[in-house]
DNA sequence: TTGAAAGCGCTAACAT
DNA sequence: ATGTTAGCGCTTTCAA
């Protein structure tokens, strides 16, 4: 329980500020949020009890009232590698913050279990405060479109890499990502290059290094499988050292897993660009001081946020939802070896 | 549970509840929240009524209400850097999180620039969403705790490296943490120990690490400046490159700061642990898969968020507010050389 | 151009 | 043990 006794406590209302202003609580709403023309006087002495009463609207009420918190939601998954401990979704989940902060609006921003059951029940959680949108960034399972779309809270999923009709989502454009970094590679002169990360016909990643082996008819090195993390990339490094010809080249689909790539080829006293040169994925804060520091595909994470935001505050009907795709460029470090021109 | 109801577009209120329960909202506030005793056979009625309609309380009205949005704060300095590409806030916030909703509240997590003002005004756009405490991770400028408590809303500061009378705050304990990295770099022979970080008699790592120099009557090796990200560490490491005797033995006081040296010596072909010998502070993840990982003093982060969480949630009287301080522990890894028992 | 008034969904004091 | 009711602060018809 907290006294009145020191400060002022109760905060001004709109019937304060209407009363000073000697006029009804209404001409109050229609100066702050229009809605009505409002005489220039009027308007004047109204703002100006405002600002001397320190008046803030409160969101609850206006929440309660108008079904809209100035709020968005953004569910990260939770798996059993925590998600902050990845750059890249540190770094989105920042812009997103950024980005909703700058249209007034505040974020809720919580790792939930990837499952369905678990994503529902954020998402109720989330409608239950009256929250104006949710952006959802899946983890391994796939999510019903439908079942979420019940829920009848505005929902968009972001980092993509399949995307589905009738689903508003965000994405890089992964597939041509790999080919950048794979040709990359290839200009440097490595007549063959490895891929570690998801090894599946579906994953956009995985593609664009394959075909770009193919159409620049350069042997396709061993494929590795690893997870999006550290100690699943370090493990696969392991086993690139512990190869009769370790291939001259690799494509990491990620950061983190080129980085635990780089700790297990540095164990091993194999050297990176020298005996192994590499390319990444995301070009996330941490891939700039690793030792060497990453070449890497960097994702357009601001401009992704910001499309995300813009794209579920003006939801649009259920037949135009889309998928936005955005491409990323390759920015140049030494973990691919001394650039020399072409 | 495919076949749901077909497009609930209302959502059920407390009083669709009572309806179907054949009683009054008031009961269904008593059985759903206590505060009056209600009848076995009754209450069961209103929990099959809950469940029938997939009731969940609206909770912007139960803000308006209650005056409680059953939300948390989280403010962090948004400066220069990025905070979270230091990953120690990053796991910091995931942890206040997740300490957070294991109470059932939520979490605004938001950066904003560390000066008074605009403090001021985040922690006011909190009270007009009722939300029920929030934690101040303070940064460069200093914040009047009094000018805070006059807005009413419980704040507790976090990351606190000077405690201040009045003020409820949380803390890892930088000076005995310090004694513990400068001790162990000792314990492995070094004669001398240099010090890269925030240089000024009141940072306790920094009297950590002179106080212990002193008490074991080792040379103190040159204390470099840095500010606790990379660039500056990295800038700290040149300079130790470059000196004519570099220190055999470097504390650094941040992780980032510890990175960005390790970067710099890399490039100039100093060997860590070798010809340095280095331990670091935080603990946090990137400390992991750095070359070589640091070993580095590991603030209780999840301890520390919990505690947070509790302090906010029960408030004291002001004149039992208290600073709490957690002690860290030392993690070896290899950056400090090669472990021999005493 | 402005005001009166009816709620939004929930809580809690008071009455029964 | 349960019901009635008066708001919380705001938005929004509908009248004036």
């Amino acid at each position: 329980m907290r006294e009145a006794a020191p400060g002022p406590q109760r905060r001004a209302t709109r019937a304060d500020v209407a009363r000073r202003a000697g006029v009804s609580d209404a001409v109050v709403t229609y100066t702050l949020n229009g809605g009505a023309p409002v005489a220039r006087a009027t308007a004047e002495r109204v703002l100006q009890a405002v600002a001397d009463l320190g008046y803030q609207p409160n969101q609850a009420a206006r929440a309660l009232k108008s079904g809209s918190a100035h709020t968005l939601g953004l569910i990260l998954p939770d798996g059993p590698d925590p998600v902050f401990e990845n750059p890249f979704f540190t770094e989105f989940a920042n812009a997103v913050e950024a980005a909703a902060r700058r249209r007034g609006y505040a974020l809720y921003m919580t790792p939930t279990p990837p499952d369905q059951t678990s994503v529902v029940t954020r998402l109720n959680d989330f409608a239950t405060r009256q929250v104006d949108g949710v952006l959802v960034v899946p983890g391994e399972g796939s999510l019903d479109p439908d079942v979420l779309d019940r829920i009848g809270i505005p929902w968009l999923q972001l980092n993509t890499v399949h995307e589905q009709v009738g689903v508003d989502s965000i994405g890089a454009d992964l597939l041509g990502g790999a080919v950048l970094a794979t040709e990359h590679l290839i200009a440097h002169g490595h007549r063959q290059v490895a891929f570690v990360g998801e090894i599946d016909e579906r994953e956009p990643r995985y593609r664009g290094w394959l075909a770009t082996c193919e159409r620049l008819g350069v042997e396709r090195g061993p494929a590795l499988p690893s997870e999006y993390n550290r100690q699943s990339g370090y493990a696969a490094g392991l086993e690139i050292a512990a190869m009769d010809r370790p291939p001259a080249a690799v494509f990491a689909a990620s950061d983190l897993i080129a980085l635990g790539v780089l700790r297990a080829l540095h164990e091993r006293g194999v050297s990176v660009p020298d005996d192994v040169a590499l390319v990444s994925f995301d070009g996330s804060w941490e891939a700039e001081y690793s030792w060497p520091a990453l070449t890497s595909v960097r994702q357009p994470i601001e401009e992704m946020a910001e499309a995300s935001v813009a794209a579920i505050l003006d939801r649009t009907a259920p037949d135009e939802r889309r998928h936005r795709m955005f491409r990323g460029e390759l920015v140049l470090r030494a973990s691919c070896g001394v650039h020399r021109p072409a």
